[in-house]
This record gives C-alpha cells, sequence and structure tokens, in this order.
DNA sequence: AAGTGTATACTTGCATATAAATATCCTTGA
DNA sequence: TCAAGGATATTTATATGCAAGTATACACTT
C-alpha cells in the first residue's frame, strides 16, 4: 500500500516522523535538509516546514544556522512522560469504563491477542501495544484527550522500543493486559482503576531502571547538541558520482 | 524592550503566538501569510514555518492549499485541556510539595499578592495566575513535565481570558489561592493534594458552565473550517494605495 | 603534538518567482 | 430571481537562487 499525500509537506512529514518513532533515526543523528530533499524528490522548503511541526512536536531539535537533529530525551523526561501517559490513560479511563459494552470487549480481546501473537517481534508488538491502550482511551470518546495521549505515545515510542528489544522487559507477572480486559467486564469501576494503575506504575519502574542503566552505560548521554559540539554523524555515504 | 531575535521565523513565531495567545486574533480568523509577512516586513517563507509550528502547537488549522486559520476550540476540547491541566499540576505537586522551603513560600505569597493587585485587569491577571501556578509546578523540578504544563496554559489561555473577562467568573470563596499557600506551608502533603485538586475542580465546573453558554449563544460554533465554507474574515482592510 | 589561521566547501535562512489551486465577480440563460 | 459558467484576481505550494553563517581541512607556528 503507498500512501498518496496532498503535499510535499506532508510526505516529508510522514517520513520523518515514522524513521523517528521507530528508531530508524536514532536521537542525536543529524538531519540534512538537502539530502532528505532529494531523497524524497522535492526542494527543501517542504522539508523545512516538516522539521518545524516535528521541532514544535519534540522530536527534533533545531538550532539557528545549525540544522537539525532528532531530539534525545533524558531519562527523566521520558519518565516524566511516562507519568503523564499514566495520568491521562487514567483520566480517559474514568470516562470510557461506563462505556464498555460487550462489542467493545470483544474488540479489546482481539487487540489483545493480536498483541500476543506477534509478542516476538518488538517493533510491532509496541505499535499493537499502544493500540490496545488507545482503544480503551477512545472507548471515552474524548477528541483532544485522545489526541494527547496518541501524542505522548509517540514520544516515548522510541524508547520504549529500545526496552522491549532489549530484552531486559520483565515478564507481566500475571499477563496484565488480560487481567485488564477481565476486570473491564466486571464493569466495577473502582477495581478497574486500581489494576489499570498498578499495571501502569509496575511497568514505569522497569523502564526507567532500564533508561538510567542504559544512560549511565554511555548512551543517550548526548545532550541535543549544545554551544559548539558536533552532531553525531550516523551516516556519511555521500554519493560521489 | 524591544524584543530581538536570531531568525525572522523567530519572530513570527512569536508574533503570531502572541496574537492568538492573547485573544487578539480570536478563533475562526483567516491567517493571510501575505499580511504578516508585509507587516513583519519578510518574505512568507519564515511566516509559513511559523505557521507549521503553530500548528503543531495546536494554535492553528491549516488546510491544504487553503492556508490557516486561528483554531477554534470546542468547549469539549478545552475542558479535556482543563482536565489535563489538572492532572498534571497535581502529579507536579507530588514532587513539589517536599521542595517547598520557606524562600519558596515568601516568592509565592508574592506573586500571589501580585495577582491580586491586578484583578481589575483580565488579561494581566491570567497572565500573573498563570504564572502563579506555574511557580508551584517548576518546584518539582521536573523539565519535561514543566513543558507541558505550559503549553496546556497557553492553549487555554484564550479561552480562560474570554471567561475572565466576562465578568462570569465566580469569585473564589474563601480566597483559595491564599488556602493553596497556607496548606503548603504545613507541608501537609495529603491536605495540599486536598486542597489543590479542590481548587481546580471548582474553578472548572464553572468555567465549563460558562463556555458551554457561550457557545449556546453561537460564538465559538464555527467548526475549523470544514469542507469548503469560508473562514470568517475578521479583516479586511487591504490598502488601496 | 597541540594550537592558531585561513581558504574552501557545505548548509542554512530567506527573498523571489511561478505554476496550480481557490476565491470572487460578472454574465447569462432558465 | 437566481443557479451555472467562466473570466479574473488571490493565495498557496514549492522550486530556484544567493548571501551569510558554519564546518572542515590544511598550512604554519610554537
Amino acid at each position: 500500500m503507498v500512501e498518496t499525500f496532498a503535499t510535499a509537506h506532508h510526505e516529508a512529514l510522514s517520513y520523518l516522523r515514522g524513521r523517528i518513532i521507530s528508531g530508524e533515526y536514532p536521537g542525536g543523528m543529524r538531519i540534512n535538509s538537502n539530502e532528505i530533499a532529494a531523497k524524497l524528490g522535492c526542494s527543501r522548503i517542504p522539508i523545512r516546514e516538516a522539521l518545524r511541526q516535528l521541532e514544535a512536536e519534540g522530536f527534533v531539535t533545531m538550532l539557528p544556522n545549525r540544522g537539525a537533529t532528532v531530539a534525545v530525551l533524558t531519562p527523566e523526561s521520558v519518565e516524566d512522560l511516562f507519568r503523564i501517559r499514566s495520568s491521562l490513560e487514567l483520566l480517559a479511563l474514568e470516562y470510557s469504563i461506563s462505556r464498555f459494552d460487550e462489542s467493545a470487549l470483544v474488540e479489546l480481546t482481539i487487540l489483545k491477542e493480536r498483541m500476543d501473537r506477534v509478542r516476538n517481534d518488538p517493533a510491532v508488538w509496541v505499535e499493537h501495544h499502544d493500540r490496545f491502550h488507545q482503544f480503551i482511551a477512545r472507548q471515552a470518546g474524548r477528541e483532544r484527550l485522545q489526541a494527547e495521549i496518541e501524542r505522548i505515545h509517540r514520544a516515548v515510542r522510541p524508547y520504549t522500543l529500545l526496552y522491549v528489544s532489549s530484552g531486559l522487559m520483565v515478564e507481566e507477572p500475571h499477563n496484565n493486559h488480560q487481567m485488564i480486559v477481565d476486570v473491564l467486564r466486571t464493569g466495577n469501576k473502582r477495581e478497574v482503576m486500581r489494576v489499570m494503575r498498578s499495571h501502569l506504575e509496575g511497568i514505569m519502574a522497569n523502564f526507567i531502571d532500564y533508561l538510567r542503566a542504559r544512560e549511565s552505560q554511555g548512551h543517550g548521554g548526548k545532550e541535543p547538541l549544545k554551544s559548539k559540539e558536533r552532531a553525531v554523524r550516523v551516516k556519511k555515504d555521500k554519493v560521489v558520482a
């Protein structure tokens, strides 16, 4: 399925955001506008617009006259984002609990099974996992809240992916996601909140530990490109014709 | 104090965001890139970049080939944003309570008094009010959380301003902000959370009522510019030389 | 070897230009 | 009177060009 875009700017935006979220463009990587323009077959103007948008979304860091680099989040920032995510999902859950009917539960179960089926492919698993949680949030029927939740999901995605891929993710003790489906079925609001809260907090603790350990091993320590430092040069494959 | 900017893009961004947050450019207003470019004395390129950034921040709605308009938030969206704001401020408060020393309390008191002093100027009052809350959040020492809180503040600011200016704002029953300062001084975590929570919920209820009433009176009903509708033309002052 | 200049090669920021898409207005026929 | 069609005026999207800012590399000094 080849997506088609209304404008070159949309294509660039989708392209770049995809690379960053997937981790293909790692934190700190320099983004050369000429290169991207050549790759997508357009001029630098739409690329620059896409970069500005990604800057506002927090995916990219831009410095005047110094260009763009993929944003680097500190473990503290990721922790903040994760806590924000938890807060917002719990907020959405308060709305959605009473709106979970049988068909929603069935659909949620399907999402859960789909997630299990791809458990060996971290990238796909993370995507399905986010979708599972987003489905619950969507039942709240609060458009803006939903949008903010999805934004946060995207922002932490590259780091979640690292964590899941690392193999250091703690196996869910009692299959949390099944528990969430089950407790939703009972409709006991207090219990639902409790289960979800403990699910989120359980994940977070390990996740944050992983990120800190990773940082102290030298990854991620690269600050966004302060003062006059040089950006990490991830690719240097000029085509010398 | 004339601010100076590194680039034309920064100037445009700051200029436009300022007009929108202050409510000077009301929701639904068409933003003509030529006009802004002429006003700021630059070409349309930096204007477009600024608009893209504002689009990502939720201040502006852009449609391909149809230009930009100031985003219109439904009362539901504002409600979502307000609830998000509450969640995040409470989250920050959990971090910050234990970090409130005497000097922080003194500074907070000053902010509170400053707020009282400008109570008759809605625009200034709202600004100081936001600062009061942001100061509390800042004590948490969580950079990213702080940034997200400020983002949400900015996003609802135009609506808060309308509310405050309307004169329909319910006078704070027992001077909530003073109560917040006082309870922070006690250091009783549970009480602090309770007071803040009730402060936020109290404001919200009235605020949302106001927005709904306003909408049913015909304001705000203008959707962001769907399909082929024409944008609200707020200004049409061409200079015919 | 490390630091300092400086010439050279890239990049960025942005003005200008132009085709394509939209909006506006005027005309015309039912 | 008014919907439809089409001519004209605007506005948008983006390519191109260029001045100014940065990075790179090599020569020179200490």
